[in-house]
RNA sequence: GGCCGAGUAGCUCAGUCGGUAGAGCAGGGGAUUGAAAAUCCCCGUGUCGGCGGUUCGAUUCCGUCCUCGGCCA
């Protein structure tokens, strides 16, 4: 079987350039592949509507370069690292029977584990469920929540701090739904990660200091291309709130507290830019604990020969 | 020039009835299994504006100077 590449690097760190040049390599010729399969790996990028605080390539360079993953549900709707593994192995095993190479390009680290390890089998979010949790969080404060889940499950307990509202809910949920502890689930098999030889490329920026002025700059042009009419334009639905995945996404939540008047524009453009920031630190956390990565400087002219020459061999490698 | 207020961590500010100081934010490190652009954990020495005085001891009280606001000339 031939690999499959995993392009990873947090925000503003050009993978998205580095995945299109390898794209266009390809369909010149010279490689096993007709061409290659572009799939998103990105949280916020799945959602329509949101482009420009997302990132999203422009709608034409889309259209010349179709990704997978990418404006596939309503901001409304919430998208899972589950749901992510099961699309992206579908997508990649039509790319490989097509002999097109899949590129999985995008910064969402937990999504990449998913697909290449697999997950536990675990129930899917329960909303009512949640809701109840949530309400009876609010009047018994998160660590009575912690102590009840001790009770239950003493290892997940140990494993999760008693102020981590999203795992404490998440381990009560799958005791609730299935009778079985987080910790019993966990020990069982996984479901199966990608099959197949995989090359994985990290961009990382050359130092901290670049990367912050690169995405001070970006977030400036996401303002100058009409950011805030975006925003604007999700809250005007009537529909949607801030506590939705979608909302929750790095701009989005400053720039929509602004319009509920929470802050100041200028306020919001300053928070947006340090989460922006503070998500790429996280983003470069996974990176660095990724075990067989390559890492590449996205500047450097070599970043494409480097990448082509490592899926070269990991080809050949699994010819012989 | 006069009067008043302020000067403490990178920033905004608490505080010390005199025993050399701590929050939020920023920044750094870490965790991460159906919300992950999420959620959470850990990390605080800084001439307390300068110089003098009082005191065993001053960032704190007093004097003076400097800087920045505001008001008055």
């Amino acid at each position: 079987m031939r690999p499959a590449l995993f392009l990873m690097g947090p925000t503003a760190s050009g993978k998205t350039g580095l995945a299109l040049a390898l794209a266009a390599a390809i369909e010149k010729g010279g490689t096993p592949w007709v061409g290659a399969s572009l799939i998103s790996v990105d949280s916020a990028q799945v959602f329509r509507g949101m482009d420009i605080g997302t990132a999203k390539l422009p709608r034409e360079t889309l259209a010349r370069w179709p990704h997978g993953l990418i404006d596939i549900l309503d901001p409304a709707e919430s998208y899972s690292a589950a749901r992510f593994r099961d699309d992206a192995m579908a997508l990649v095993a039509e790319a490989r029977a097509a002999n097109r190479l899949p590129i999985l390009v995008g910064g969402t680290g937990l999504y990449f584990r998913a697909l290449e390890n697999g997950l536990s089998n675990l129930p899917v979010a329960d909303a009512a469920l949640r809701e109840q949790l949530s309400a009876q969080a609010a009047v018994q404060g998160w660590p009575a929540m912690h102590a009840q889940l001790a009770a239950i499950d003493a290892e997940a307990a140990s494993q999760i701090k008693p102020n981590d509202p999203q795992r404490i809910l998440r381990a009560l949920e799958i005791h609730t739904l299935t009778g079985r502890t987080r910790s019993q689930h966990w020990s069982a098999p996984k479901s199966a990660g990608l099959a197949g030889p995989l090359v994985k490329i990290g961009l990382l920026p050359p130092d901290r200091a670049t990367l912050h002025a690169a995405i001070a700059e970006r977030f400036q042009q996401m303002m100058r291309d009409g950011f805030l009419d975006e925003v604007r334009r999700l809250k005007a639905r009537g529909d949607l709130h801030k506590d939705l995945p979608s909302i929750r996404a790095v701009g989005y939540r400053q720039l929509w507290e602004h319009l509920e008047g929470a802050c100041s524009l200028i306020d919001a453009i300053e928070r947006g830019t340090i989460a922006t920031r503070q998500y790429a630190k996280r983003q470069i956390t996974w990176l660095r604990s990724e075990p067989a990565l390559t890492l590449v400087d996205p500047r450097a002219s070599d970043a494409l020969s480097l990448t082509l020459e490592r899926l070269q061999s990991a080809t050949h490698v699994q010819g012989a």
